[in-house]
DNA sequence: TATATTTGTTAAGAATTTTTTAAGAATTTC
DNA sequence: GAAATTCTTAAAAAATTCTTAACAAATATA
């Protein structure tokens, strides 16, 4: 739980050093950013584990830079406003935020809160750190999630827009096993309530370009009743 | 995947029906427990995603109901009371509750708020087990809720869907005796009216995978007359 | 527009799991 | 101790889940 680092967004300069100082005395590391651009590059530049955000700020407000980061990003976030009404606060929670403080806070309600959020985030496993590098082995595979390309023992794999995500998502997760739903859900970005076979015969064509077997997988295997995964080796 | 199964826990009948209502018109399912030791039952007897936990109640309070189920499960709790003094605040996060919502609520607030934490919850898979390890070990058994793996003495033992959640059932529970209609009515989501034997060859099947001898079972026993357990030890 | 590529659907059959059945063993009750 | 109840076990029947191939539909590319 230590060592976290911190991001606080506050255009008024003085209230971000305050809220600095605050989270210094608790022992975590603080960035600052005065505007939703800056931070936005802060992140892309530092490991950042929770981000404090303010929402009424020049250049890009509080609720736009949560969706942004919301696009790629995970790290739990704080709604940190002077606006009171309750709109507001189910805007910024409904726009991906984790957590919502009025203005004027109780310096240790903040503190509390950040602890809260930081407890279940690093439980995760920080997935942050995962992100940092673009590539994932799992034996003779080697998923490039910057390019988006698919080594199999050396030799370049073509996938498609489908294939891709899908093995993205069970790479990125190796051991874990995932039931269809989830991966139709996770990759078609959609509730499946009839669950065709769909994503069996996509399997299956991911089987065809990356196992030697592809009747006795090696890498992509079913777990009867329940799902696929990748074997972690 | 069916829909989250959230509990309500609050001394007053009446704004736990409020509650339930409000949640389900969301569509989720909702099951009320109307203090501390009866929300603990209902977290073993059910496949729980949220808890929405009153302060003040009698038998069990919520701080303390917090602490007891934080000592084996990580489900998001979300404590909901009219004490709207910051110290409670504080109290109730450092607990290890993940929000607090204070009397009167508005309800769009609190449906934004059980939505932001099932988000967090549901996405790396958790299923209302334990998330921070994701295993459940219980002498040389190793169950990782991830994996839907198991293994006996190091060695990978495989389970058939029914076995793994019975036996996930059994083993979050240790020590708890679970009746063949409990195992039924939790395992196949569905109630027993008739309950064949079904369950029981199950259990046999598991013991054969987890029993040194499965006639003089260590791990898995029979309380004649009223179900089966897996020994605490 | 024509062509290629990707994606979705269908259906048959293969593999595996789950349920049923029924007989025998253990435990409790009378 | 006998009877009743509850549990164990094995095997066959039924049901479910997965694989596969071929084709149709949608989408992208030339």
């Amino acid at each position: 739980m230590d060592d976290a680092r911190i991001l606080v967004v506050d255009d008024d300069k003085e209230i971000a050093g305050a809220i600095e100082k605050l989270l210094n005395l608790e022992g975590y590391e603080v960035i600052k950013a005065y505007n939703g651009l800056e931070a936005l590059d802060a992140i892309v530049a530092n490991n950042i584990q929770l981000i404090l955000l303010d929402i009424m700020m020049p250049k890009l407000d509080g609720l736009s830079t949560t969706l942004k980061i919301r696009e790629s990003k995970n790290i739990p976030i704080i709604i940190l406003s002077a606006k009171s009404e309750d709109s507001d606060k189910i805007l910024g929670l409904s726009m991906g935020a984790d957590d919502y403080i009025t203005k004027p806070f109780n310096p240790q309600e903040l503190t509390a809160r950040v602890r809260s959020q930081l407890r279940r985030y690093l439980q995760l496993g920080g997935m942050g750190k995962a992100l940092c590098s673009s590539q994932v082995v799992i034996g003779g595979l080697c998923l490039d999630t910057d390019k988006k390309q698919l080594m199999v023992d050396g030799d370049l794999v073509r996938l498609t827009a489908k294939e891709y995500k899908i093995l993205e998502l069970l790479m990125s997760n190796p051991g874990i096993v995932f039931s269809a739903e989830r991966i139709y859900e996770a990759v078609w970005n959609e509730s499946a309530y009839s669950v065709e076979n769909t994503v069996m015969v996509h399997i299956r064509r991911i089987r065809e370009k990356i196992e030697i077997n592809p009747k006795e997988p090696n890498y992509l295997k079913v777990v009867w009743g329940i799902g696929y995964k990748i074997e972690k080796l």
